[in-house]
DNA sequence: CGATTACTTGAGGCCTGTCAATGATGGTGG
DNA sequence: CCACCATCATTGACAGGCCTCAAGTAATCG
């Protein structure tokens, strides 16, 4: 028994922008399906093509990309409500993998609809096209903290960014927020050892700023926290659900 | 007197998909004139938003944010073909900066007119999120270059993408591509300083693996370059052009 | 011809990576 | 029930890549 749209818990956050009635009932065709991913699965394969497309219902994973010498780079987190395949959608071919790191809840749209959907929901595909430009003004800040911020500023921006998404999402509960994922995760995000990420995030606990274990991110003061990280106080704009 | 988009010459390019008889008529109505932006002009700014979006149709440029600390990072490089204002397009503001270098030549369209692109061709529709999807990759591949690689691999891979970029552009004469950027602009988009830039650089021009001067670039030893910058050989497969 | 901008080169120091060892936890099989 | 193993977090020591400071050259411009 799979969620029907109408029913979806995502869909009344405030995050996410309003649906019509057209749109719920053309969702509710478009979803073909949920799929469990369990945690450690990939869900979709980096160079390879998928006639499968998602959006995240519950559960968490990340995105990353593999060099032939083995590193890793981690392009991002995948939260509830989070669309991923859009590249093999348009492209064919994903650039990046897709893997769960909890167990995850996928709603499944068949990748042959995706035309369907520009021809006959174009307020629909308006949201797919936001959802993308929305992914890019994402990376573009990763990579200006990845490429302008020192270890200490690294941490911090990618904490309290993840800190402000899942608070978006209504899942900070005094100030603490579900955070299953490795160091080794996070420093393949940012760009730094394993080693360092561990000694910066102890910083952070020792001054009292955040801290971080047991899948469980605590953030004391969030003000500090932004001021490391080098980012303004914007509020989140609601953005499409798909 | 504009370029009528018939007789675009990017449109013959083997890089760009090939338009439908009707998608040009609509194109011609799409497009409200050509804006020439000198060199050092800003042609959209950072945190605002834009009634005009566009497409480069001839010059150089590049994107980029500035952090409040004056640091800046160059999030690419815009080239001939690039749609420029997708952000200001679908969700409002832009979230990084796009400014010329060379004089350019844009095509300019009138964002109030995105949504009948929706609504009249999907076709169009789908082309312009390809685009967004194929940035989100170019994001993902510079974010992993710059979180990865060492000062000596960060350089490879920019100088090897520029080159393919430009080669696909038909702007290669004998393993030589216009340059016009400063080193400081590299540096920026890579999180190097300027001082190890120039002397990686140094490096590459001394092995007679690549030498990037008088902005030009020529590049001696395409398979060493590709090695150190650690990326296979991808024919880069059409794209749209909008 | 002074001022400005960009490129180049050297010296010194620190941030961050690597190596290595230890502890903590949980799953597994005898 | 307890060795045994695998995974992850933690901490110290050391080295090196990259940053910063600084000075000098070359080219362009008013």
């Amino acid at each position: 028994m799979t969620t029907k749209c109408e029913d979806c818990p995502l869909r009344r956050l405030d995050v996410f922008k309003e649906f019509s009635k057209d749109e719920l009932i053309f969702m509710d065709r478009f979803k073909t399906g949920e799929l469990i991913a369990q945690p450690g699965t990939e869900v979709l394969a980096q160079d390879a093509s998928s006639t499968q497309l998602y959006t995240a219902l519950s559960g968490m994973g990340l995105r990353h990309k593999t060099l032939e010498d083995g590193s890793r780079q981690v392009v991002g987190f995948v939260l509830p409500g989070d669309f991923v395949g859009l590249q093999t959608g348009v492209m064919d071919v994903m650039r990046h993998s897709v893997e769960a790191t909890t167990q995850m809840t996928l709603c499944v749209f068949n990748r042959s609809e995706i035309w369907s959907l520009f021809k006959n929901q174009p307020q629909r595909a308006f949201a797919l096209t936001h959802l993308a430009a929305q992914e890019e003004s994402l990376l573009g800040e990763a990579l200006t903290a990845v490429g302008q911020l020192d270890g200490m500023g690294k941490v911090a921006w990618a904490l309290h960014r993840f800190f402000t998404r899942l608070t978006a999402l209504d899942l900070n509960s005094n100030g603490r927020v579900p955070m299953p994922y490795r160091q080794q995760d996070l420093a393949d995000a940012l760009g730094l050892s394993l080693v360092h990420t561990n000694k910066t995030l102890a910083k952070l606990r020792d001054k009292g700023i955040a801290s971080w274990s047991d899948d469980d991110l605590v953030v004391h003061d969030e003000a500090r926290l932004a001021q490391l990280a080098h980012v303004g106080s914007e509020e989140a704009k609601p953005r499409p659900l798909i």
